[in-house]
DNA sequence: CCTCATAGTGAGGTTACCTCAGCAATTCTG
DNA sequence: CAGAATTGCTGAGGTAACCTCACTATGAGG
């Protein structure tokens, strides 16, 4: 009963945090979803559009149109994949790899500025207190996705 | 730098809360659009369609369309406003303010189970944490929107 | 080799936003 | 106090980021 100031307040960060991360990416004209699949490109290299998909949690025709958008910039290729000629292998390009670690950088920046009004600790602390609540959930939530994997670097 | 977790921790914990908020969400067919305009309407007992559509973030030609399908379902009425009759002013009916009721006690119950595996004092300086971010933005942002306001109870 | 499952995509739909233009009512200004 | 500018809402039409369904091409199992 006495969480709804957590819950709101949860929400109102979220939001600001959704707002600075949107500034963050108006330098390049890049779409929001297609910033999510360039850093999920970025930390795994090389992606089957399927698993692409299932690590954004969107089906794989949206991923599909995710990826038009981005070969369109000349920033991913498409290439059949030796192992299974039905399976398309999704690379970034070195145009995207570059983009892509100047975006996450940007980002990684502008969370910096808004997390720097707290002491070290208290940021050390909230990051344990998150960590928790996720752990707590994994174990609750049957849906066994990559979440805890991808949340990593 | 040390940061980057936080970042993509405190992201995970909202997709959660998301997920979790749906879910409460489902046994009334309400949209996530109009549950938040109901909440909105409920805090405030009545708003003009304009100071509505300002504490949502939306431009006022969306709050038109979420209060159309309010309107629709019987949850709220528009009357003219009698000090000034260009403007509508938004009511909740009492099948609206009863909805709107049910739905937060849902949420709130849903929020309280995500965040029972911390100890209460924990949850309270998660509380104080979000609020020190909160309030810190709240100088450096120009936007002196009604945020602060509408997070209060 | 014949059936069934899987990977990706074309076609088309939905939600929750947006802008722009226009009307009606109010407020300002000379 | 008439005319101009502003304000409050809404019709028309658009967009991003999703979705489902149906289809094709390929692979896997009996």
């Amino acid at each position: 009963m006495a969480d709804e100031n957590l819950l709101d307040s949860f929400w109102a960060v979220a939001r600001r945090l959704r707002h600075l991360s949107r500034d963050a990416l108006a330098p390049w004209d890049v779409a929001p979803s297609q910033s999510r699949a360039l850093g999920m490109l970025r930390r795994h290299g090389q992606l089957r559009l399927g698993e692409l998909s299932e690590r954004l949690h969107i089906v794989p025709r949206s991923a599909t149109e995710v990826v038009d958008g981005l070969q369109e910039r000349g920033w991913c290729v498409r290439q059949p994949d030796p192992a299974d000629r039905r399976a398309t292998v999704v690379t970034l390009t070195d145009a995207g790899r570059e983009l892509s670690e100047a975006i996450r950088a940007a980002q990684l920046e502008q969370a910096d500025k808004f997390f720097a009004v707290l002491a070290h600790e208290e940021r050390a602390e909230l990051a344990a207190t998150l960590g928790r609540l996720l752990r707590a959930e994994e174990g609750a939530a049957l849906t066994a996705d990559r979440a805890s994997e991808d949340r990593a670097q």
